[in-house]
DNA sequence: CTGGGGATGGGGCCC
DNA sequence: CGGGCCCCATCCCCA
């Protein structure tokens, strides 16, 4: 909210230095602003979408103004049109600020003190909804809860304290204004205005797009674009990954130096940093942020994030199953459903544990099997090593000749934290440490998993150079010393080899602590 | 604890 | 480039 609003900016710790995010405040009343206003606003600071009631207009306006979104407080009276120009009052609004937007464009970043509106600073941050505690109003639904980086960080590096260069914000401006006609659009609920968390604004579907003004507005666009994922200092830091998307993107504009849009995919979420990849699916995983599930059943009024969701939903109103089993009258509504239950006809179980060596029939339930510690017969039998590759020639376990690696990587952690245990049983550092791991495996630990991510091809570990070229080392290293790379290639028997692994070096490890 | 169905989110492909 | 469609992995819930 700091990052859109004016007022919530300096309300909640946004003085130089102060570091704390909070501010000092635990409540707040916003009395002076309606409450269906307040609700808008807060939205327009998530998600970049301001949805007004035709009715409230007005009143989004005052708050607006209020709380210092001057980008809300253009459009309102944007779409109030003449009727803001008739009123003197807030013609005489208008008048002011937008004279304080010009001392702003021309470097001017004085704030008025005492005053209610807050206008002639900064206006929309690119950088939205990091960490907002916003306990104390209205929270909108479904906002994030947790979040992956640290919030003091997150505040701290807001970008109201780093204002992008005056040539930047002119620019900002103009597009602005240029496109102050187009930028608004009325879709059914309401209005919607493209104006806050610009990094969004390409990928986000309810947003009306930035005026085209090219071919300036196209550099303008991409400069926001790397603006928001990394000259605001904030989200690149945080990652710090060289081959990240705006790293990628900045190299290919230096190097194309034309005019030439770049593909937008793969794009870095602004809010977990996750990489998305796809033209396009940006927004959709946005939604799972901001909670937004425009998709809604005619039927029973359930919502969904995705409209392809909500086809399939649609088919239990319809009652259409379109994937039957051809061995009984079993019919489904997902493919992958039909896949399960095929495995039920095959009998084939391709996930074991490589523990205890229960075979299930499905990878989650192994997978469920293996975060209980419900294995705790080790090694009770051997591994089905022959039965293995005999039953493979079933369907199911042919679907599942190549191993996931992060799958190998996981059964290799729960392989070795569990034989770590048993292996030193009775050693020192009991009670410390996650379940069933010892503070002396953490370094193996490590070692493993990275062996474990030198079997992700680079297209895994793009975004993880560093992890990459240690991953290569270490499968260099092995596949130099005669390890067969082209064994068998079985979920279990892939399994099973870590897991040997794991013991030939948990006895190499002993070993050396006996010397 | 396990088997099974359903829901959710991400990626690939295509238009 | 955006969106539809599909598949996959994973999680949740219930019997």
């Amino acid at each position: 909210m700091a990052a859109v609003s004016l007022y919530f900016r300096r309300l909640f710790g946004a003085e130089e230095g102060g570091g704390e995010g909070g501010g000092g405040f635990s409540v707040c009343q916003l009395d002076c602003v309606a409450p269906d206003a307040l609700d808008a606003l807060l939205e327009f600071a998530y998600t970049a979408t301001l949805t007004i009631p035709s009715s409230g207009m007005r009143d989004v306006l005052r708050g607006a103004q209020l709380l210092g979104i001057q980008c809300v407080a253009d459009a309102c009276r944007d779409i109030l049109g003449e009727t803001a120009q008739a009123e003197g009052e807030t013609a005489e609004e208008q008048r002011a600020q937008h004279t304080a937007t010009e001392r702003m464009v021309g470097g001017e970043s004085r704030v008025e003190r005492g005053s209610r509106r807050k206008t002639d600073k900064k206006k929309v941050k690119k950088v939205g909804s990091h960490h907002i505690n916003s306990s104390v109003l209205n929270p909108p639904p479904a906002s994030p809860v947790s979040h992956p980086s640290p919030a003091p960080d997150s505040l701290r590096s807001l970008p109201s304290t780093q204002p992008p260069s005056p040539e930047q914000e002119e620019l900002r401006f103009k597009s602005r204004q240029n496109g102050d006609s187009s930028a608004i659009r009325k879709p059914g609920r309401g209005a919607t205005l493209n104006g806050g968390l610009l990094h969004w604004l390409h990928e986000r579907p309810h947003i009306a797009h930035p005026p085209p003004v090219p071919p300036l507005n196209d550099k303008l666009s991409e400069d926001e674009d790397m603006e928001g994922f990394g000259d605001d200092g904030m989200l690149m830091e945080s990652t710090s990954l060289p081959t990240s998307v705006a790293d990628r993107r900045a190299v290919a504009s230096a190097a194309g130096g034309g005019r030439k849009r770049k593909s937008q995919t793969p794009q870095q979420c602004p809010v977990c940093q996750k990489i998305i990849h796809g033209a396009g699916k940006l927004p959709r995983h946005m939604r799972t942020h901001t909670g937004e599930k425009p998709f809604q059943c005619t039927a029973c009024g359930v919502r969904f994030t995705r409209n392809d969701k909500l086809k399939i939903h649609m088919r239990k109103h319809t009652g259409e199953r379109p994937y039957p089993c051809p061995h009984c009258p079993a019919r489904f509504l997902h493919s992958y459903d039909l896949k399960n239950h095929l495995s039920l006809h095959s009998g084939a179980r391709p996930f074991e544990c490589p523990l205890c060596h229960k075979a299930f029939a499905r990878e989650d339930h192994l997978q469920r099997h293996r975060k209980g510690h419900s294995c705790l017969e080790l090694r009770t039998r051997r591994p089905r090593r022959g039965a293995e590759l005999g039953e493979d020639g079933s369907e199911e376990g042919g679907g599942r000749e190549q191993s996931n690696p992060l799958e190998a990587l996981s059964l290799q952690a729960h392989s070795s934290a569990f034989l770590s245990r048993t292996m030193l049983d009775g050693g020192s550092g009991s009670g410390v440490g996650p379940p069933l791991m010892f503070p002396s495996d953490v370094e193996r630990e490590r070692s493993l998993a990275l062996q474990a991510l030198a079997q992700l091809g680079p297209h895994r570990l793009a975004g993880y150079p560093e992890l990459f070229l240690r991953g290569l080392e270490l499968r260099g290293g092995r596949e130099a010393e005669g390890e067969d790379p082209g064994g068998t290639h079985s979920p279990a028997a892939q399994r099973d080899r870590w897991a040997d692994e794991v013991e030939e070096e948990i006895g190499e490890q002993e070993a050396e602590e006996e010397e």
